[in-house]
DNA sequence: TCTACATTTCAGAAATTTCTGAAATCTCTG
DNA sequence: CAGAGATTTCAGAAATTTCTGAAATGTAGA
């Protein structure tokens, strides 16, 4: 199987990509393919598509489905397993943030649970900044958690608001000056 | 420099996680030495808090200066550089945010868009799905062009909205649908 | 159960990233 | 401008990550 110029150059950017986004090379390129192949592919398919050994395909598959970025596919009268992106764009997006909270944000929520756990340390300032901290992270995954229960659809109008957000955000009750008052 | 046992812990976490967030160990502990630290502290300080070497340390404060993460900051008859991050957390959050745009989200942007100027390939698929991947992302980095406008007030009243925000997205005039005929 | 195919595991090779010590460069001050 | 810091650069060492080929394991159907 050959790439198509296009699909080469798209392939190769997702390569790239791959290390910024905390994944590596081989996992970006077979996302890539998979994400703009119309049909699903198999573990041989993608092996010669891409130019790597069919153990590096099966690991960055692994790493795939830890992800939860690719769903599997089965043909009648054939055994293979075979894998596709979802077609909604919005779902992989959903997918993408809620594991990217799983693996760089929550850990470090519970670490600092667990610090200001331990009591008093005679250390004010590091306890405070640790506390604010914690806290900070505490409204930005409170917020996380509000949007992903939208459905798209107001996701979208949401995101798509422009400017007139800032009236919005005036018209609502509920003000909390306790919330900002190091600023 | 000895590290309190609380400081310690902070520290080792950020550098474990390092890997996860896109920076190294070094940079991610010489960051958390600085975040909890109340006082500036010069190049020589952080190398022996750390037990690292020197020029390793120099590089690691390069990074986090090209991330713009840390302030210098000078004493009168002293000419060692010191160093400490914002007071205001949400300043560091807008500073994040806006790094990891620019190295991880801006230049698939770019590519995007290089791909369809060079005008349809013969493969429709593919090109209908960059499409799609180019008005996502420009949808939400224009949405995130919104709230970076908003002051840190606005903003936490935003995110502390809870379940409000559900009333005030459908309250809000506007309605697109051909943004999500899709779903 | 046996066979044929499909997939995974894993030890070591290859590649890449991180880190160090030494040398070079820069920059104040006397 | 000499020299004493302070900082950066950089080549190679060390550590880590990625990738491969071969062997092991899993599995469906004859």
């Amino acid at each position: 199987m050959t790439l198509t110029p296009l699909q080469q150059e798209f392939v190769l950017h997702f390569g790239e990509m791959g290390s910024r986004w905390g994944i590596n090379r081989t996992v970006g390129q077979i996302y890539a393919l998979l994400f703009i192949s119309s049909a699903p592919m198999n573990a041989e398919t993608i092996t010669d598509a891409l130019g790597i050994s069919r153990s590096n395909t099966s690991m960055g598959l692994k790493e795939l489905q830890s992800w939860n970025l690719v769903r599997l596919k089965h043909f009648p009268g054939d055994r293979r397993d075979y894998f596709t992106t979802p077609d909604d764009l919005w779902e992989i997006v959903r997918t993408l943030v809620a594991e990217r909270k799983k693996r760089e944000i929550d850990p470090t929520l519970t670490k600092l649970r667990e610090l200001e756990m331990q009591g008093p340390a005679g250390d004010d300032y590091a306890e405070a900044r640790i506390a604010e901290l914690r806290e900070l992270i505490e409204m930005m995954t409170g917020f996380y958690a509000e949007m992903e229960k939208l459905e798209t659809e107001r996701l979208v109008k949401l995101m798509t608001l422009g400017s007139r957000i800032v009236g919005l955000i005036d018209k609502a009750g509920g003000f909390f000056p306790a919330l900002t008052k190091r600023n």
